[in-house]
DNA sequence: GCTACATAATTAAGTAACTTAACAAATTGC
DNA sequence: GCAATTTGTTAAGTTACTTAATTATGTAGC
C-alpha cells in the first residue's frame, strides 16, 4: 500500500471488563459494532412501527400516540401533557398530531370537567376498530421480531432495557452537566 | 366511575411463551412496556450521540458518518455508496452531509484513481483531532451507559442485538410482502 | 378577594434529517 | 461498440419534531 493513512479512533470505554481478553484495540471494534447494531435495530423497529401506522392510515409516531391513548383509556381519557411526557416530546407537537388523528376520526377530545384547561382524549369506535384491524399483522410481526427468544431470555432483555433506561438517563444528565460547564467557561469573560 | 369506557388493545404476540404465567392479558402490558422501553432507550442513545456530535461541531448523524469514515480509513478511504449502505440511508443524503463535514474541515474527498466515478473520503488531521478530543467524554458516557454490565451480560446483549438484526430484517421483509399483497389487491381492477 | 405565579393547551414559525426524482459521467457485460 | 448498470450529485419535497408567544384556567400567599 502506498501510504497507509493509519488512524484508529480512541477506545470507546475505559472499563476493561467490557473489552475482550485481547490486549489490543480489536475488542473495541466489537463494542462499537454493538452500538452500531443497536442503532440499526432501533431503526428497524422504527420502520416496523411506521408500517403499523400505515396499516391504519397513520404515521409511526401517530401510532405511538394512539397506543398511549389506548393505554390511558380505562381511566376515562388522557390529557395532552400526559401523552407528551410519556413519549418524551413537546406538548405542542402532541397537540398537532392529536388534531390530525381527530381529523381521521380515530380519537375524540373533550374538555376535562375537573379542570377546564385540560382535555380528555379517548379512542372513537373507529379508533378501536383500527387497532383491532391491525392486530393480526402486529401479532405476526412481533412474533417474528422475538422469534427464538425464550421466556427466560425475554425476561433478561426486559431487565437490560430497564437498566438502560436508568443509565441513559444518568448519561444524559452527565452530558448536560458537561455542556453547562463548558458553556459557563466559554462565557466567563462576558458577565458584568 | 360514570361510564368506564372499557377497551383493551388486542394481544401484541400470539406466542404464549413470551407472556406471563397469568392467564389474562396483564402480561401483554409487560410486553408492550418492553417495546416502549426499547424505543425510549433508543431515543436516549440517540440524544447522547447528538451530544457527541455537538462536542465536535457536528450533528448526531454527521458524527455517525464520521465514525463510518474512521472505520474505512485504514483501507485508504471510503466511498459515498459504502457509507450510505452501512448506515442504511439514501446516497444523496450522504453526499450532502459529507459536503457539510468537508466545509467544517473534518474530512477530505478525492477522486478514486481506480474508478473515476467514485470518491475516496478520509479524515483530515483536524478530523482525527476532533475524534481524539471527543474521546474522554465518549469514554465517560459509555462507561455510564454500560454501568453494571458484566462482560458476560455484555456478551449476551451483543447476542440479542445480532438476533434482532436478523429478525427485524425478516419482519421488514414480511411487512413489505404484506403491503405488496394489499396493494396488488387494491389495484386488482386497474390492470388492462 | 386580590395579586402573583404556575400549568394546560394551542398556534405559528422554524429546523433537521431524511426522501424521491432527474441527471451526468464513468464502467461493465456482452 | 452499444446497452445497461453504477456512482455521485443537485433539487425539491416531506416528516417529525423544536422553541416562542399567547390564552385560559387554576393555585398560593397574604
Amino acid at each position: 500500500m502506498e501510504f497507509a493513512n493509519q488512524y484508529a479512533p480512541p477506545l470507546s470505554v475505559s472499563r476493561p471488563e467490557l473489552l475482550d481478553d485481547s490486549p489490543n484495540g480489536l475488542a473495541d471494534d466489537r463494542f462499537r459494532e454493538a452500538i452500531y447494531t443497536l442503532f440499526m435495530t432501533a431503526n428497524g423497529f422504527q420502520s416496523v412501527r411506521e408500517a403499523f401506522g400505515r396499516e391504519i392510515g397513520a404515521s409511526g409516531p401517530q401510532y405511538f400516540i394512539l397506543m398511549a391513548i389506548a393505554r390511558g383509556h380505562a381511566r376515562g381519557g388522557i390529557g395532552i401533557r400526559s401523552i407528551a411526557d410519556h413519549l418524551g416530546v413537546a406538548a405542542s407537537h402532541v397537540t398537532v398530531e392529536v388534531g390530525k388523528l381527530i381529523a381521521k376520526g380515530l380519537i375524540a377530545k373533550r374538555p376535562n370537567p375537573q379542570d377546564r384547561r385540560r382535555v380528555l382524549i379517548t379512542l372513537t369506535p373507529a379508533g378501536k376498530a383500527a387497532l383491532d384491524r391491525l392486530a393480526p399483522l402486529r401479532q405476526r410481526i412481533n412474533d417474528i421480531l422475538f422469534d427464538g427468544f425464550s421466556r427466560e431470555e425475554f425476561g433478561q432483555l426486559h431487565d437490560f432495557l430497564h437498566r438502560f433506561a436508568r443509565t441513559t438517563a444518568r448519561a444524559q444528565h452527565e452530558v448536560a452537566l458537561h455542556e453547562n460547564l463548558r458553556n459557563a467557561d466559554g462565557e466567563e469573560g462576558k458577565h458584568p
